[in-house]
DNA sequence: TTCATTTCTTAAACTACATTAAGTTTTTTC
DNA sequence: GAAAAAACTTAATGTAGTTTAAGAAATGAA
């Protein structure tokens, strides 16, 4: 199957969209496959993106201030991924983004980005609905951090996504966590 | 100023809303006062509403396992706030929302949420700006919490919002920047 | 204007998790 | 398929933040 059709049915799982709709919509995509441990942004970037993953894994994440990698967020299938107040203010990004698999994404560019919802206006309710989920998501993730210990955490989100958490090294799982690489390994240890 | 007045303002700040499609919103929209500490919302209600502050703050907290309030969303002036996963799937939340000060709303209902987008298909892109707004401010917190220690994250925040920290009580700050209130007294101790 | 309730403070004892450092295993590369 | 690099483990030591408990201050109610 070719790479946009991927992002076309997942559209057409929240709103209709025409055969001309998809036409109209293709000159905004540009799909490309990133090998692993390839960047799509750097720190110090401007963002200029909204990346679509089609299949493989991206990740988010920033350097805090002792040198460690910090991943603060996970994009697989059918997810999308980019540092919003870079992209939407097109300002220097903190973050990096980078394959942790080999990844096949599709990019909408900044600079198209109000001309594609102008042309489009249906892809506003795709785009809020998408929003919302990520809205959701994120209440759901806070709260899980302030109620649970870090092993309650990994446990959790261990039973929730067990194929998930054989896919990406601990260490970048360890940090989405909120913890260290050797307190999993500790945690692991145990039963 | 008229209570729904200050929505239509604050839609008019991301699209233009005529007359006529204000008159279209208005039967979705109630607006009423509620008094400090009072409930929109307790766990195990089904979370049927939308609620925009036009003026005061509620908060979004829910008990954790030993007992202990955890405040995760503040909404002042100009948010919106609800429990998502409740409000979307119409089930039992595990939050309550509760008024930190007399607050005035404007609740939009579960059951007329389809048709109001139905009804005024530009809405779509006011949320769509709003829940960007929301996700971008969630990536920011979500750094926050892993880059910075506990009294780091309070003094950052009180940085950014002297005024707010003034408004609202120190234990639902302590455990919204993700400590006790204990160690809150402990940091404004010194110095 | 007093009594009750809520909120804040202080301090000692405790703990979940971090840090450091060295060794082991797994994966990648050529 | 050997060497190098990346990822994981283990264990001792350290610490940021919690817990508990009691008292003080502020706020609210009648």
């Amino acid at each position: 199957m070719e790479m946009v059709s991927a992002l076309y049915k997942h559209i057409n799982k929240f709103i209709d969209l025409s055969n001309d709709e998809q036409e109209i919509l293709a000159p905004f995509l540009k799909s490309f496959t990133v090998r692993k441990k390839a960047f799509l942004l750097s720190q110090g970037q401007t963002c200029r993106t909204n990346y679509f993953v089609v299949k493989g894994c991206l990740r988010l994440y920033f350097i805090d201030i002792k040198g460690a990698e910090q991943t603060t967020q996970f994009a697989i299938e059918n997810w999308w991924i980019t540092d919003l107040t870079s992209f939407l203010f097109q300002e220097q990004s903190e973050f990096y983004i980078q394959a942790a698999e080999a990844t096949e994404v599709i990019a909408i560019e900044h600079h198209h980005y109000d001309e594609m919802f102008h042309k489009l206006p249906k892809l506003e309710r795709y785009f809020r609905l998408i929003l919302q989920k990520n809205h959701q998501a994120s209440q759901r993730r806070i709260k899980f951090l302030y109620s649970q210990t870090a092993e309650e955490r990994y446990r959790h989100f261990n039973s929730l996504f067990p194929e998930f958490v054989q896919r990406v090294p601990q260490y970048m799982l360890a940090s989405y966590l909120g913890f260290t690489p050797e307190f999993l390994s500790k945690i692991r240890a145990k039963k």
